[in-house]
RNA sequence: CGGGGUAUGGUGCAAUGGCAGCACGAACGCUUUGGGAGCGUUUGAUCUCGGUUCGAGUCCGAGUACCCCGACCA
């Protein structure tokens, strides 16, 4: 990609009305735009990153069974009636009107058609188990939306249902998905900061699991436990102030961010629409359900959250837009040429690439712009570096330097 | 949803009730060219409606939007 042909604005100066440092980043460095509060445009930059969380997502899915679907965003109200939720998440749910007086609710997740669904395809133990994802947007009122991409009112989701003939099933499934979880976050970068977090089940189960990536900008407390590598949440802690392995009573009180959660939602959903199965003993019986979802904008700010200096963004390499920086500080025909011909080349070696191939920017403002926006590798060509047929090779986020013959480049990167 | 705050060029900020300025950006010219360079010229703004006043960006009222704290939150 020729930066002059990108679409976006660097911002020199600090956001207002901003107080997340992910948002400020995000925005400044055109990642993404404010729509109205809570709601956001993801730039081409953006968007490449959002891209590549959900690829990753979408791999670990695929890796545990997931079959990919999409269900709608509009969604008829009836369903929500059925499992009494239009009134229980009354509070955050679009309703609308359409033609006459039918009346529709703008999903704010999809319980309420996946189980409908579900009936259509299971009758039988023979059925079971199976396990259906999307990565869909989410609609949701949220009374108040904050920190940039942290809390947002529409915003895409991965979520994974799953479909149980029996409680030993369910559970082992769970674990399954906590596993790939714990996965999926280590590729995005976060591995380290992110924690398994026993929360209580809401009105799904006794039992929950959070996802929580330690960060100023969290609105969340979890309790750590000092010896295993698990936390526990506020409510968790309120009643039963011990670690779930190990009974340690000793925590590390952290702020963070959910990032996603696991659910076992048992009969909660089956029950109001009837999805049972006959079972090998030829009894009817409820369809056990759980849910896993993850929200991806969240996700990338809280990567930004995680990973981050005082001059901009540092991406991790598995979901930033560009693999490669390429700047030209000089604008005389042979350092132009020269450096055309690196892009060319590593286009053809499929790197991913931004070329900054401005005209009218300083070699300052350059280097600002590629530390705000925080693509890995950055490869400068100049005269001087011509001169040895090299380039300059720098990591973001690293201070060393290092000079790479120009037919090594291609290796290198790769 | 309860409480608080803010609203001025594209962005960030200023302006005792008295000519709306500055910095950045953008455009043009000349000079520069390894960490946001210099000089000159130009561009472009008071959220909406109403009120007070000789005069309102400024005061008052209503509305709208955004931000913060809290509550809420698969």
């Amino acid at each position: 990609m020729l930066q002059s042909k990108l679409f976006y604005k660097t911002n020199k100066n600090k956001s207002a009305n901003v107080d997340s440092i992910s948002h400020d980043l995000l925005i400044r460095a055109g990642y993404i735009d404010q729509l109205m509060a809570g709601v956001y445009t993801f730039m081409p930059l953006g968007f490449l990153v959002l891209k590549n969380i959900e690829n990753i997502i979408r791999r670990n899915m695929v890796e545990i069974g997931g079959q990919e679907i999409l269900m709608p965003v509009l969604q008829p109200k009836e369903n929500w009636v059925k499992t009494d939720r239009i009134n229980i998440e009354k509070e955050i749910i679009f309703l609308l009107k359409g033609n006459g007086d039918k009346e529709y609710v703008l999903g704010p997740t999809h319980e309420e058609v996946i189980t409908p669904l579900a009936k259509k395809v299971v009758f039988s133990y023979r059925d079971l188990p199976f396990y259906v994802f999307q990565i869909q947007e989410k609609l949701r009122d949220e009374l108040r939306p904050k920190s940039g991409l942290l809390r947002v009112r529409e915003f895409a989701m991965k979520d994974l249902y799953s479909f149980h003939a029996n409680q030993a099933d369910l559970d082992k499934y769970y674990e399954v998905v906590a596993k790939s979880y714990e996965k999926i976050f280590k590729e995005c970068g976060i591995g380290r900061l992110t924690y398994r977090t026993l929360a209580s089940g809401g009105s799904f189960s006794k039992y929950s699991d959070e996802y929580q990536t330690l960060t100023q900008a969290g609105e969340d407390t979890i309790y750590i436990c000092e010896k295993c590598n698990i936390a526990i949440n506020k409510e968790i802690k309120a009643e039963n102030p011990k670690c779930p392995k190990c009974n340690n009573t000793e925590f590390e009180e952290k702020k963070a961010i959910e990032v996603g959660n696991i659910f076992k939602m048992g009969t909660r959903f089956s029950v109001p629409f009837d999805l049972k199965f006959t079972d090998k003993d030829a009894h009817d019986k409820p369809v056990l359900m759980g849910c896993y979802g993850i929200g991806l904008g969240r996700l990338m700010g809280a990567i930004v959250e995680a990973s981050h200096d005082d001059k901009g963004i540092i991406w991790p390499k598995s979901v930033a837009p560009f693999l490669v920086h390429l700047i030209n500080i000089e604008n005389n025909p042979k350092v132009k040429k020269a450096t055309q011909k690196i892009y060319i080349d590593c286009q053809k070696e499929g790197i991913e690439i931004l070329y900054d191939d401005r005209e009218n920017k300083t070699a300052g403002e350059k280097f600002g712009d590629s530390d705000l926006l925080g693509i890995p590798y950055r490869v400068v060509v100049s005269e001087k570096t011509l001169a040895k047929n090299s380039v300059e090779v720098k990591e973001r986020g690293k201070a060393k330097i290092q000079l790479v013959k120009i037919s090594q480049i291609n290796k290198i990167l790769k």
